[in-house]
DNA sequence: TCAGCTTACGGCTCACGTAACAATA
DNA sequence: TATTGTTACGTGAGCCGTAAGCTGA
């Protein structure tokens, strides 16, 4: 068995199943995959592909299993490759990060100002989206590692460490009426505006969920995908934020009062994503550990840390 | 890159760093797999060897690392001929298990008729061995999966699925004046003469350490390898027996009478062990299913089940 | 001097490209 | 007929073997 043939078996079923498209990928004439595919075939004694005449329309059992290890028998080799190449640029490179706006705002300043004292020539990119593009991000190789607290459970290609946990709090002008309840409830909460987060953000379904299981709905007037944009419309007065509690700077936000809610909705839980048979280069995971290090000094753990790795 | 380099350069380091023999072993002559060598080392740009001269004398950090994942590598192309074998000899082959004495007597018959019953042309070996033999086995491939209880922890490299939680009984002749107590203490133990396991074997080292917690010692006159032999020696009067509950048999051993002892030691839990990357054949994943079915309608599961696996 | 690795060179295998053929839509 | 896959065949890259050259022990 030949590496180039697991290629071809990939590029393969990465074209749609046909041979002149997967050749022109890989750079080669169809033949040339066509032999390699018989190659295979014939060594492992089982047709890979579900054929109608000569044409390929689709993979088999086997194949799709065989597919699988060919997948990882590359990744493979292709940690290898980073292995030498993380000797020979050692403190170069990049370190491509994907975070959501509440990290990349809240979070992750003051642990990218350490690592940049730590490796100043590493270009370091920040990649925003939503959680969902984080996830396929991660999982293709366009960044590094996610952080995200959404839609990680869902891909097994994943390997997810559990960093930090948060809640949320509510945010309001001094002189609004809620501030006056000696604690707020969920049936509070309900009687005013609220601005938060938008679906697939920041825990917005978690957040919903917990007024839905008690038979109330709250009031949204508005949803935003980052603290900023709902901090702006709460001080124009277009209602009471609810936000990740992190992202209320005492500082900065002198002029808005918050107040913790975290006896009233779950706690999240954000993680550092990453393939799981990636090879971690040193300064990536000098990131990581610096991460950690860090949410951990800022005491932002609340309970037990369930064991989680798949 | 190719296989030919990463299979030169495990031979390499699996033949004390020597070239010649490292060839002679891959049925080539000294130049191809020096040829290789160079040829991995320059395009990795890094020299993976150590060298005093000419010579070879050791394995450079990078080299360790391209190393461990050179053994992924082939391990997964393994894996793709095992699948398609798998597909060729469906309810062929053979299922090799590591146990140790007491899995192979008292729990695995059952299991095992089972299994009989739905695959009658596979072969089945029951390699049996201590613990650490077992676990040797499991990581060399020379078991499909070992079923222990000790000496699992120590190794990366394997797989462990918690099973089922045994403990410990004590089992003596009629007339022994032990049966009198009411409730049998460790105190109480430490004067009665012990047959119990070998170090190594079904918990001893928990046995012993129960004891030296609570400051006491256990006179143990006689340690076996194999229950039935701990229960001759009590037949022949020379002391109480304290083994695995599981392996007192009602209807066998109505002459001795057994007393539970769950009270005072440790809960033991058995496990399947495997290599993380191996791929599982249908009849293997069967067996795994079947035994861990059996075990579980038999009831031997106490106390919750930790997420462990690695 | 021997054991052991590298380098040079030649034969041979085999992967790829060209091209003719086959089959499907 | 256009598109796509297979088969046949020639060429060239490269792998392995032989053998000569180095280099420590």
């Amino acid at each position: 068995m030949e590496l180039r043939q697991l290629k071809s078996l990939i590029a393969l079923v990465e074209n749609g199943y046909n041979v002149s498209h997967a050749a022109a990928r890989m750079n080669l004439v169809q033949s040339a995959v066509s032999q390699q595919i018989s190659k295979l075939e014939s060594e492992l004694g089982v047709p890979l592909f579900v054929r109608h005449g000569k044409r390929l329309i689709g993979i088999t059992e086997v194949g799709q299993e065989v597919l699988n290890y060919a997948y990882r028998t590359l990744a493979n080799v292709e940690n290898i490759r980073e292995i030498s190449r993380e000797r020979l640029t050692q403190g170069e490179g990049m370190l491509r990060i994907g975070a959501t706006h509440t990290q990349a705002r809240y979070i992750l300043p003051s642990v990218i100002k350490q690592f940049r004292a730590h490796y100043p020539d590493i270009e370091l990119q920040v990649h925003q989206g939503t959680p969902e593009q984080l996830v396929e991000k991660a999982i293709h190789d366009d960044v590094d590692f996610s952080i995200c607290t959404e839609a990680l459970a869902t891909h097994a290609d994943l390997l997810t460490i559990p960093c930090y946990q948060w809640n949320r709090g509510v945010i309001a002008q001094a002189d609004n009426p809620i501030l006056q309840h000696e604690t707020i409830s969920l049936e509070c909460l309900t009687d005013y505006p609220i601005v938060t987060y938008v679906y697939g953000f920041t825990g917005r379904s978690v957040f919903t969920e917990t007024f839905t299981k008690q038979g109330l709905k709250a009031k949204v007037v508005l949803s935003a995908a980052d603290t900023d944009i709902i901090k702006t419309y709460v001080r124009e007065g277009l209602g009471v934020g609810i936000i990740a509690s992190l992202a209320y700077v005492e500082e900065q936000d002198s002029d808005l009062v918050h107040r913790d809610l975290s006896a009233l909705f779950p706690w999240e839980t954000t993680r550092i994503a990453y393939q799981k048979d990636k090879y971690i280069r040193h300064h990536q995971q000098y990131f990581i550990d610096l991460f950690l290090k860090t949410v951990q000094q800022q005491g932002r753990w609340h309970g037990l840390l369930a064991a989680s790795e798949a």
